[in-house]
DNA sequence: TTGTAGGCGTTATCAT
DNA sequence: ATGATAACGCCTACAA
């Protein structure tokens, strides 16, 4: 490997010199500089990042904390994430909230990582105990999700289909992962439109600990068993959505025929479903590009510029006027 | 931020001791390894890895190159991967190809990473630029798929059902993702249950780059052109086999009474489709570990041992009797 | 404008 | 069984 001195002996210089045309800290004459340059190229040389980070105290090394990447959310925001963090040259790991317990977690906080993003439910375990390294979440990080646009066009959708009965199955975590602002965007829209709500059609809080496809299946099961009236579902996610269609056509209702259901997250499943799932789509590759952005901002000592994720709706087969 | 001088200080040792009795290094009396310990206690001291790497040359830091996200092969092979990883104590970035050619390959030379998994279909590519690090494909890791085992369920359930006129969808890339592999497979099998191969039923090296839901779709139009006789349909991963699907239901045939299809993954999707697909399992969050675990005996200079991944054929909706 | 030298936190080689 | 101390490759005052 060939380091830093090599490169300042077989130019001539000193070692300084090097480091400064290759970082560019100081001026150096353009004579110099051009020797410095081609003694680089001959030698091929490339800065060693440790030994950098050790003498500066940055790694330019990233992680972004997951639950799982069998959610193509998580997936496409680390897809986002790695595309701004490339930009600025930064490498970034990836580490599952599973593996966080064995472990783990000691081991990160001594590599000196600039930064970690926090895109889990665990946050706030988490940052309990990393001191060492700059924790941040999407809230922390300035930005958020306009649930808003997204739902309501949902709901205006709905109500010109003549629904006005609509079911919203909530799932648990209704604290924690922001899904209470697609419970309050959903209140809202109905407001604007005009559809009065009738609680015993919010399905909140089940037992279990996960909003996937046999918790769309429970709160369907808990949604009949109120006997209320209703005409269409909405769901905190598209697995939900999918329990609930399933659980739906399992109890003899067609969809969209009998009941219409709207998911959210526009998931690869949701389009290959069948019938394909109308969904809200939220631009999560944004989100991740985005909050990796600010963190970075963050790392140098800049705030972080607030900025609002778009969402949209899609209406695929699952909603429809009643037949 | 403690260092191990302060803890030495603490201790009343020199920093050598202080070593020794972190890394096992030597042998420390009970009576001094018990002060340093409490010494670290006290302190809260976690050894520094990027000052540890500079002395050591080893970063613990691995990364593994993929095509992108979007395929859960990718995803589950990352979580295979990390699960071994995280049991060595070694942190794993991900790059995405896409990514590399910004710039990215010689920013990533420099980091000192002790190794990398070429999980892409450019490996060849990558190899030729990176010296620096140990760059391995599955291949070089030395661990292979049994296909064979999961194909010939699957020829042996078709030919059950009925089926001896069985197309296969090869794709385009037949040379470089292993699914030349399959076709060998489908080759032997056929020939083990007596079934014989139909050349003209052979979809194969089609225009577009991709295997995907479009490739599934034109293969079964040069397939259907080819006026040939045929009940079933074998595609070389799930969502071309998705595409096959519908673009035989678009010609007014019926899956899986008219014809039969299987695809090859056991993606999510594969069971979310309607009809529910039937497929075969690979076992890619046990490849990803494997691999994984072998490059960390690469690089730890053990010679990787040999393994197998075994397949399993899924019956699910998409394939059956002819009615 | 360029060079010198001390320090970043560890490891590892020698002495003791 | 311990302790000093020179690397590791780079950055950065401080000198020249």
């Amino acid at each position: 490997m060939t380091t830093r001195k090599d490169v300042a002996e077989y130019a001539g210089v000193s070692v300084a010199t090097v480091s400064n045309v290759v970082n560019g800290t100081k001026f150096v004459s353009d004579e110099i500089r051009a020797k410095v340059e081609d003694a680089i190229r001959a030698l091929d040389y490339r800065p060693n990042m440790v030994a950098r980070s050790l003498a500066t105290k940055e790694t330019r090394h990233v992680a972004i904390l997951v639950d799982n990447l069998k959610n193509g959310y998580y997936t496409e925001m680390l897809e986002g994430a790695q595309s701004a963090a490339v930009q600025y040259g930064y490498i970034v790991s990836f580490i599952l909230c599973d593996f966080l317990n064995q472990g783990g977690i000691l081991d990160i906080a001594s590599r000196g990582l600039d930064g970690i993003i926090l895109a889990t439910v665990r946050a706030g375990e988490v940052k309990a105990v990393m001191k060492q390294t700059a924790c941040m979440t999407q809230g922390d990080l300035n930005v958020e999700i306009d649930y808003a646009k997204g739902v309501s066009q949902a709901v205006h959708s709905l109500r010109k289909h003549g629904h006005s009965d609509i079911a919203f199955l909530a799932g648990t975590r209704i604290a924690e992962d922001g899904s209470h602002i697609r419970w309050d965007c959903f209140r809202e829209a109905c407001r604007k439109e005009g559809i009065r709500i009738n609680r015993k059609l919010i399905i909140d809080a089940n037992a279990r600990q996960t909003t996937d496809e046999d918790a769309g299946i429970e709160a369907v099961q808990r949604l009949l068993a109120t006997g209320e009236h209703f005409t269409s579902v909405m769901a905190i996610n598209d697995l939900m959505a999918i329990g609930a269609i399933r659980e739906l056509e399992r109890n003899g209702y067609r969809v969209p025929e009998d009941v219409s259901v709207v998911g959210c997250d526009n998931s690869q499943l949701s389009k290959y479903y069948s019938p394909s799932l109308s969904t809200i789509d939220v631009q999560v590759f944004e989100l991740g590009r985005t909050m990796m952005h600010n963190l970075i901002d963050v790392i140098r000592g800049e705030a972080p510029g607030h900025k609002t994720i778009a969402s949209e709706y899609i209406e695929r087969e699952s909603a429809a006027d009643r037949s």
